[in-house]
DNA sequence: CTTCATGCAAAAGATTTGCAAGTTC
DNA sequence: GAACTTGCAAATCTTTTGCATGAAG
């Protein structure tokens, strides 16, 4: 479901450099590195898929380190300002994240029957939107866009309408 | 910040339209008219603004009848599906509604400085949203979109870039 | 040895739910 | 009268925070 990933040689790699960007924001911050935060770096760039901090917690403890929910909190805002996780699936109740670091840009289609979520990266849209934020006279920094709908799949099963 | 409101005379008209939908999906589902019900159905489309749950509480009480929190997040999703208010602002933490009967589908542009929320509407994201749909096989049912960036003004107030 | 990090438990906030009493159809 | 609503309070869930103890620089 997800753009191609760093899985053999490169992963290594990606991972190291996404250390060396968290710890320079740490650094610019006058915060510690730390056993914990790097634990949960390791663990959130790991994932390959849309993850809540309950998921990361089991992961680092699976991975031998305990860490409390409350530090992953604590920690999550870092991971976002170094570019290394960014927010997703924001239109749904719960919050979720995903890896972002190396990785490039793409926004989500999402069904809302099975809930399979399909990337997709669209050039376009990305234009239109600068030509937006020019005529508002905007700075743009963000962006959020998500496509619900039905796939198709769930229409072959359950007919072809949206019609529950 | 928002686009025209219907203030005036067509104001009653629209809130008749829509609390005929409204009944309508009620009578579907085997559910009352109540006059809670209505009243939350008034308070919501009465707004012109994003508003959260806890604000709905208080136009009806502020209209004279009492509810309770519980009674609006019951009747929420009930707005929601006779397509009278639907989500906004779902990038933040908090939880946004706005009412979306009668009214043009727009999205949203916010400042992350001053929290200024520009509304805006481009027919050519929808053209190409369908595009995509098409292309992975979606039946399309909504979507959100929103833009994060830093407003002229407060550009122009702390600096020509991006750095607090 | 100063400043920051962490875990824990308590707190806070938002939303949901069980239940008894009141309403709608 | 049967089925649905509502308010209330308790229960959940998620995220935040205060504080004492343990590390990092």
């Amino acid at each position: 479901m997800r753009t191609p990933r760093n899985k053999g040689a490169g992963a290594e790699a990606v991972m190291n450099d996404a250390m060396q960007q968290f710890r320079e924001i740490l650094h610019e911050r006058s915060l510690r590195v730390t056993n914990v935060r790097e634990a949960i770096v390791r663990a959130a760039l790991s994932r390959d898929d849309h993850f809540r901090v309950e998921g990361l917690v089991e992961d680092v403890s699976r991975d031998g380190l305990e860490v409390s929910v409350a530090t992953v909190y604590r920690a999550i805002p870092l991971l976002v300002d170094a570019g290394l996780i960014e927010p997703a699936e924001v239109s749904g109740e719960k919050r979720f994240y995903e890896a972002s670091f190396g990785r490039e840009h793409h926004d989500h289609l999402i069904c809302q029957r099975c809930h399979t979520v399909v990337e997709f990266q669209f050039d376009a849209f990305a234009m239109l939107e600068r030509e937006l934020a020019v005529k508002y006279d905007f700075e743009l920094t963000g962006h959020f866009h998500e496509l619900i709908g039905v796939c198709g799949n769930c229409r072959r099963k359950k007919g072809a309408n949206g019609v529950h």
